[in-house]
DNA sequence: CGACCATTTGATATGGATCAAGCGATGTGG
DNA sequence: CCACATCGCTTGATCCATATCAAATGGTCG
């Protein structure tokens, strides 16, 4: 069991300051994938601050993470400075696990989180010498690829259908059943849905008028209407 | 070295009629892939003609795929009849391997094509006394992983990014030099691309009079001007 | 030659982006 | 404890890229 020296940890100034928009997606990551955090690899947890890097794209991907508290964005800035996010990972979810030698995303911390960092080293070796363990590896990446595949789809869709939808995924990964405490900016959202934060604001508004959702605030919201919002989410 | 029995084989009607708009993407879908149709696990060629279903989404994913010759899409058709295609696939290619037991797509021949099939089953055994079939499998699916990344990311820019994404993509996947043999007609690229068919004519258009691309014939598109594309191509 | 289908081109409509304020909550300093 | 600055969010006005509707063109096959 050892514990882990961190050392990639860029704990410098947030890299960027929130910028553009994005894209977006979440579907269930899956409580399946208990490799990383398993009493076998526990390492120790690490506390990160609010838009703290966690790592970076192209450095070594040399560590495999799970979120304890917080939660965590992944995200890359285009050439022309617009921000991407590509996932959200949530209390519970493992990310970070590239097949690559270096990372093709940044990770930052949303809010203040504490994260478990395991060895990548540790973990593959684990997966060689035990076929389950590599199996278990090979259904997370089906899994992520699953999730990717339904973003894909959503991409496409009117700015009320990717907002329904990503409410239904959240409300379903934090296991919240009416009221959503919504973890992230509007610029996140917006960022991760490949629409503008104004977007965001409005199709909200316009959800609530329908009477679909109630916003007691801008961090909470109410799913009155989960048969509305599915009807969006074709 | 069993010869397989193919009997998921729907050959009726190419099930829908190219409706509306979709998605697009396409990353290389690698060589190193080379499990199916290993002399191992060879099966029979089989063809399909022009539009006719491999295998239709919700059915048993009993099947593995590998592209001989011709071209196949990987779609789905939404509640509201607007298709999406997920992927493209070109010989050499390997595509229907699922974790799940059912398809989550549809696979149809875009062209008269000639594929491989081998039974998941087989695959799957072998999977599971040799540790390194079971690696590429997981590198495999990490590959695809990574092409809906690149996809997910594709699909938030401009019709003239998609366009100029698409061919270059194309032209790396069919190793063409200059001129490309466009495989799908514009309503596969439009439903590729989250694009309309009459966007996708147009921007080819623009791309011809900006001297990046010409145009012999529709199916035929010569790349005369690979940064101007790249440029693009953020 | 004529029918059919794929593609291109044209005219117009529209969803979401962009530009620009306003507003409410939180925090700081006086 | 209150005035003010800041930040994140909402709302409003306008613009633009792409969709939609419609028609012309071109290519293929019997």
């Amino acid at each position: 069991m050892p514990s882990l020296t961190i050392e990639p940890l860029v704990r410098p100034s947030l890299g960027y300051t929130p910028e553009r928009r994005p894209q977006v997606q979440s579907r269930s990551v899956p409580a399946a994938a208990d490799f990383v955090g398993s009493t076998k690899l526990a390492g120790a947890p690490v506390s990160f601050s609010r838009n703290e890097v966690i790592y970076s794209e192209n450095r070594p991907a040399d560590y495999v993470y799970k979120v304890i508290s917080g939660s965590v964005r992944i995200c890359k800035v285009l050439n022309d400075g617009r921000r991407r996010i590509e996932a959200f990972y949530l209390p519970g979810d493992v990310f970070g696990i590239e097949m690559d030698d270096a990372h093709h995303f940044s990770a930052e911390a949303i809010a203040h989180s504490t994260i478990v960092v395991v060895k990548r080293s540790a973990l593959m070796s684990l997966a060689n010498a035990d076929a389950d363990v590599a199996r278990r590896l090979w259904t997370f990446t089906a899994r992520e690829l699953r999730r990717m595949q339904d973003r894909v789809l959503l991409l496409t869709k009117t700015a009320q259908e990717r907002v329904a939808s990503f409410l239904l995924d959240l409300a379903k990964r934090l296991a919240a059943d009416e009221e959503i405490e919504v973890p992230m900016p509007r610029q996140d959202i917006a960022d991760y849905l490949g629409l503008t934060i104004e977007t965001i604001s409005r199709t909200l508004t316009q959800l609530e008028t329908q009477a679909a959702i109630a916003l007691p605030s801008s961090r909470r919201i109410v799913l009155c209407n989960r048969n509305a919002l599915s009807r969006l989410d074709a």
